[in-house]
DNA sequence: AGTACTACCTGGAGGC
DNA sequence: TGCCTCCAGGTAGTAC
């Protein structure tokens, strides 16, 4: 579930441990993560300088200098998807913080197992591992430096967190229906980085309905929706992402946002706000909780 | 055109 | 203990 937050937290990771690398060698071990490219168009890109870490969406967008010219590795986490860096004799990262859900990982972030599939060699020793179990992500190569030139950069909208709350209220305003305030927020083409996750805490945090028709909306709530989505994001960046399962940082290390969500995966406990009884539903196609009587 | 639904994929949880 | 079924979810493609 790597939304913004996360992905956010594996950029800025790689961009302290990582940057200037030189990726001299790409072992893909399971090409069916690679969109768009084969593992000989990697392998023939030549020793790959990386010279920065972005971010659109929930893409990561890794800029290299090749021999052939310059070129993006797009990355995109999928559900599960972990891509880590350690460094030429740094230490394994052994086992995982232990989560409130229970679940713990058994072996260290940075080990390669079945669900690696694709390990980047770099001359200084250092390597980066793509892992993912459910494979749900997927690796692009576009040429150039820029944020289009393929179909599925090219169909996001603007970036959460190039915007401001007003700029981002107005967006709401343009593309609001028929369809769900949480439709709204899942659709990558209105807003990019909002997922499952974050859009039920914005819900809460602005007191609204998630299933509630989003062209039903006054303009004040939709100021606050906005808000709250940007203030739910920048909460998800400040506590390094929410780890649920599988998601770490470019480190290896978890995130600790699960502990501060009010709303997602609580369903039955009772709402921080009110204490009454959160409720699941599916709306938009996806598991939602919320407090039926803070949010309407 | 806008909206809704489903396939993809795998591990974990729960039932028996 | 082990087998089975169901569930989770981001995106693209399809259907309405």
């Amino acid at each position: 579930m790597p939304e913004l937050p996360e992905v956010e937290t594996v950029r800025r990771g790689l961009e302290r441990r990582a940057l200037g690398e030189v990726v001299v060698g790409w072992g893909v071990r399971h090409s069916g993560v690679l969109e768009d490219c084969t593992a000989e168009d990697l392998s023939a890109l030549g020793p790959s300088r990386l010279e920065r870490f972005e971010r659109l969406g929930k893409y990561l967008l890794i800029r290299m200098s090749c021999t052939s010219g310059e070129r993006t590795l797009v990355v995109h986490l999928g559900m599960s998807g972990q891509f880590t860096f350690r460094a030429s004799g740094e230490g394994l990262v052994e086992g995982f913080v232990r989560l409130a859900s229970g679940y713990r990982k058994s072996l260290g972030p940075h080990a390669v197992d079945a669900h690696t599939h694709v390990v980047l060699d770099c001359a200084s020793g250092g390597r980066f591992l793509y892992r993912d179990p459910r494979r749900f992500g997927r690796l692009l190569l576009v040429r150039g430096w820029g944020n289009s030139g393929h179909p599925r950069l090219d169909r996001l909208g603007p970036d959460a967190l190039s915007l401001d709350a007003a700029g981002l209220s107005r967006i709401f305003a343009l593309r609001s229906g028929a369809r769900s305030v949480k439709a709204l927020l899942l659709d990558q083409s209105v807003v990019a980085g909002v997922g499952n996750i974050y859009a039920d805490e914005a819900c809460f945090d602005a007191g609204i309905r998630p299933s509630v028709r989003s062209g039903r909306l006054s303009r004040i709530r939709r100021e606050t929706l906005a808000a709250c989505v940007l203030e739910a994001l920048g909460r998800g960046i400040r506590n390094s992402g929410t780890t649920f399962r599988d998601f770490v940082g470019a480190d290896g290390i978890e995130g600790a946002n699960a502990e501060d969500l009010r709303v997602y995966g609580r369903a039955g406990l009772p709402c921080v706000r009110c204490g009454t009884e959160l409720r699941a539903s599916v709306v938009a196609a996806r598991g939602t909780v919320h407090c039926p009587k803070c949010q309407d």
